[in-house]
RNA sequence: GGGCAUGUGGUGGAAUGGUAGACACGCUAGUCUUAGGAACUAGUGCGCAAGCGUGGGAGUUCGAGUCUCUUCAUGCCCACCA
């Protein structure tokens, strides 16, 4: 009999049948009830890392939970595999990257067996595969019928040097990753997809989300940044074309309209240069050059002084009738509100630092009463009370915001507006290793979507992937140059891939369906396993990813392809892998590479120690000593098994507690019920698995401490160790997956132990025969009691009152109150 | 600047408003061993003690790590969004 645990055999032998005969594969057909846990999919980049280990364990853990608790579970897993890093590696070796991506898959493909994750293989998703990126195609020219993919000109962070556009991960402090240059931006016809159209929904169906933590809806909801304000057009008293003109501006302080003292507009404005006068027109257009030339980065910066230059021309307040200056400054967002800003110094602080540097008149229109402020120093920005703004003096101004926006509504030169700080999403890459973008520009008839019978697409494999400064496709001899679906004529093919972010909006779809050919999806089949019961990944994702699923499925959904409106049910953010106190990083040198960990203490004991010592949704700092620890436990539970193998049976009968004769079986048992309740409870709330392994560690220890009590057993005893034993495999087989496996063959075991149903608890055991009764004087604890757990309200207050230390305390004073808490404490009061 | 978290022994962390420090790591003794970085046993918040203890200060309560207010510190995310 083995008296130590040897993981690397035991875990590649039960790897391989777990594999062959194919345990986790999910029926799409099956009565019970469903259950979809998911993780985040992995993006192929060589090797597993521990954050991976984390994530995909939790998971794991739930899934085998569910399974035993009667859900047919569906846990997949794939592969978000189009992407930079494939070509970068590609460019580095002028390879393909799909041959890098293939080798990547293959490697971690195996330590995800090895990990000894049940997913269901035949539904693995790979989305640089033409069978999936079809559909991504095909989703796309939905979209584009929709009216929810669109064209446009837009900025690009572009490279100087290697003369081609970044990603905003290529960018780093406002340089290019590659040669160290400033990237400039530049402007290029790009395609949008119009997420913006579902703002409000986005934003609304937050509150449907009850099983995501606040922190990401509230990240969520400060992106989308919806705010109520006005819109109010001023017009333009001398435009130098002499039309006529006006500027509107979005403002969500309209209280504030009678402090305006001049006006400002993004250098990208569009009537920028008819606002122009002749005399500033050189100032101006040097500006903008600046301003476009300037890095995003650059441009943003906080701590940089605000500049502007005056356009010449001026407008009139309707309010107030008076005449204020236009000026041109950065701070001026072109693409949020209307592009332009009214200016009131004194009660907004960046409209009072351009003020003060270029010496525009300030003019106070909101006053706290009881401390007015001139604001000469610093802009009064909180709630206060109308002055010099004429009919609506006095009036407070939360309440004049409605009011002055009212009048303007009735005078024809504004309104009410929503605004919302969402972008449409810009989704061309001009890069390789994406999906390609099925359209086609035909010099006749313009922009044409392929044809959805001509999908996919696919990605040219005879390009040259060392050249610089254009994308690899474009060196393509065979991709460019394709027919007109409408005319017949000579088209070119979009050059530009997909972002990534498009695979992976939907790819949580697909696996419901995965070996679809004929469609995406099936309906029915994604109406039955979604939404995704528990969602779980890190949360660096909390915004994009997230949200531009959570719109995809709104899309979809308004496509007539599936029923819900949200993919995500319930979602759980985990903590990242730290060491040291700082993020597990290749360049820290702090990497803990799970090869290692499988290799010398197997991966149950990475499982293990992966849960055990945070909850999931905090950080956890990797220690060695923690493996090492973990591992003895293992080592321990092993022993314990192996040692009284002979002594056990699979097929313990049901205990009850009464027909039990021995005192230390009844603890025992007693115990045994506690563990199934407690762990059984944990997993279910919140799925706080620390304290899971920290009940394993409890059980097992009163397994030990009965064990210590007996020498010899009889059929009682055996009974009851049977039990404690098979308990506890069962409950920890969804933790140490290899171990409890070979432990339930060990003791005679049919099947698979993950077949097993999970342990049912009996309210009435799971709690000891007796209590410690605390008493305490005054709130503080002064004495304890051991009595009968059923023991009376009356006797618990006799037996606290009878205690000698009580009586020492409460000789010679008034006794005002007892408080007793049932079956706990006795508080005394005295006075 | 805004938002969101988090503050408990030497360390990771437990505690439906009811025994603070479960369970571990570490450490200290000891047992068994040729040896042990294995296993087992005992101990381990601080303080000689009375007592004191959950970042600081107030408050609610018979009773506060937990609830309220306030303050400080740390971390993360967003950041010229009018």
């Amino acid at each position: 009999m083995k008296q130590s645990y040897y993981p690397q055999e035991i875990e590649k032998k039960w790897m391989k049948i777990w594999e062959e005969k194919k345990v986790f594969k999910t029926d799409n057909n099956s009565d019970k009830p469903k259950y979809y846990a998911l993780s985040m999919f992995p993006y192929p980049s060589g090797k597993l890392h521990m954050g991976h280990v984390r994530n995909y364990t939790i998971t794991d853990v739930i899934a085998r939970f569910k399974k035993a608790n009667g859900f047919n579970v569906l846990h997949p897993i794939g592969w978000d595999s189009f992407g930079l890093p494939a070509e970068n590696a590609a460019m580095k070796h002028n390879a393909d990257p799909e041959k890098w991506t293939d080798e990547n898959i293959a490697y971690m493909t195996q330590q995800l067996k090895m990990l000894g994750l049940s997913y269901d293989w035949d539904r693995e998703v790979t989305t640089c595969k033409p069978d999936y990126y079809k559909w991504t195609q095909w989703i796309f020219l939905q979209l584009y019928k929709k009216g929810l993919v669109y064209k446009k000109e837009a900025a690009v962070n572009w490279c100087p040097d290697c003369g081609t556009v970044l990603a905003n991960e290529q960018v780093i402090d406002g340089k290019c990753w590659r040669c160290d240059s400033e990237v400039e931006k530049k402007y290029l016809s790009q395609w949008f997809v119009k997420i913006t159209q579902y703002a409000d929904e986005l934003l609304k169906d937050l509150d449907l989300l009850k099983g995501w933590g606040d922190n990401v809806k509230t990240m969520q909801a400060n992106w989308i940044g919806k705010s109520h304000g006005a819109i109010f057009r001023f017009p333009v008293v001398d435009a130098p074309s002499g039309e006529k003109m006006e500027v509107p501006v979005y403002t969500t302080r309209p209280d504030t309209v009678h402090g305006i003292t001049y006006l400002v507009v993004a250098p990208e404005y569009k009537d920028i240069e008819k606002l122009t006068t002749t005399e500033n027109k050189q100032a101006v257009e040097e500006y903008r050059a600046n301003a476009r030339k300037m890095s995003e980065i650059e441009r943003l910066s906080t701590d940089r002084t605000k500049t502007g230059v005056p356009l010449g021309t001026h407008c009139k307040n309707p309010f107030t009738g008076e005449i204020f200056p236009l000026w041109t400054a950065d701070y001026a967002l072109v693409e949020y509100g209307t592009g332009a800003v009214m200016a009131v110094p004194t009660h907004d602080t960046r409209d009072f630092d351009f003020a003060k540097k270029y010496n525009l008149p300030l003019k106070v229109v909101i006053q706290n009463p009881e401390h007015p402020s001139t604001c000469e120093t610093e802009a009064y920005v909180d709630e206060g009370v109308l002055v010099n703004s004429g009919e609506f003096n006095g009036m407070k101004n939360t309440e004049a915001k409605k009011a002055i926006t009212q009048k303007a509504v009735d005078e024809g030169f504004g309104e009410f507006k929503t605004q919302f700080r969402l972008r449409d999403w810009l989704i061309s890459r001009q890069r390789y290793w994406g999906a390609p973008i099925p359209v086609v520009y035909c010099d006749k008839c313009g922009i044409q979507p392929v044809p959805e019978d001509q999908l996919p697409v696919l990605l040219p494999k005879d390009v040259d992937f060392s050249v610089v400064g254009k994308s690899p496709i474009t060196t393509s001899p065979t991709f460019k140059d394709t027919v007109c679906p409408c005319c017949g004529g000579h088209a070119t093919r979009e050059m530009d891939t997909m972002d990534t972010f498009i695979c992976s909006s939907w790819y949580y779809l697909r696996y419901a369906d995965a070996n679809n050919d004929k469609e995406c999806f099936n309906k029915d089949i994604v109406n039955k396993w979604l939404p995704v019961d528990q969602y779980v990944g890190g949360i660096e994702h909390a915004i994009l990813h997230l949200l531009y699923s959570r719109f995809f499925t709104k899309a979809l959904r308004d496509c007539g392809l599936l029923d819900f409106d949200e993919p995500f049910a319930n979602l759980l953010t985990q903590g990242m892998v730290l060491k040291d106190g700082s993020k597990m990083s290749k360049s820290k040198g702090n990497t803990v590479d799970p090869d290692e960990i499988f290799e010398n203490y197997g991966a149950d004991t990475a499982r293990l120690f992966i849960l055990s010592d945070s909850p999931p949704a905090r950080d956890f700092d990797w220690s060695d000593a923690g493996v090492e620890g973990c591992y003895k436990f293992l080592n321990r539970v092993w022993r314990l098994v192996s040692s009284n193998a002979e002594n056990i049976s699979p097929c313990h009968s049901e205990l009850v507690s009464g027909s039990i004769q021995n005192k230390d079986n009844d603890d025992l048992v007693r115990t045994v019920h506690m563990a199934i309740k407690g762990i059984t409870n944990d997993i279910t709330n919140e799925f706080q698995f620390n304290t899971v392994i920290s009940k394993y560690r409890e059980l097992v220890n009163a397994i030990y401490d009965w064990q210590g009590k007996k020498s010899d057993l009889n059929d009682e005893d055996k009974n009851v160790l049977s039990f404690a034993i098979v308990s506890m495999l069962k409950l920890m087989s969804p933790v140490a997956v290899y171990l409890t496996e070979e432990a339930w063959h060990e003791i005679g075991g049919e099947g698979s132990i993950h077949d097993q149903a999970w342990c049912k608890w009996d309210e009435n055991l799971a709690k000891s025969s007796s209590i410690t009764l605390v008493v305490q004087v005054n709130g503080k604890v002064k004495d304890k009691i051991e009595v009968d757990a059923e023991i009376s309200k009356e006797d618990m207050e006799k037996q606290a009152l009878n205690s000698e230390k009580v009586k020492a305390l409460t000789d010679g004073k008034t006794i005002v109150k007892v408080i007793v808490v049932p079956k706990k404490l006795v508080n005394i009061v005295v006075k």
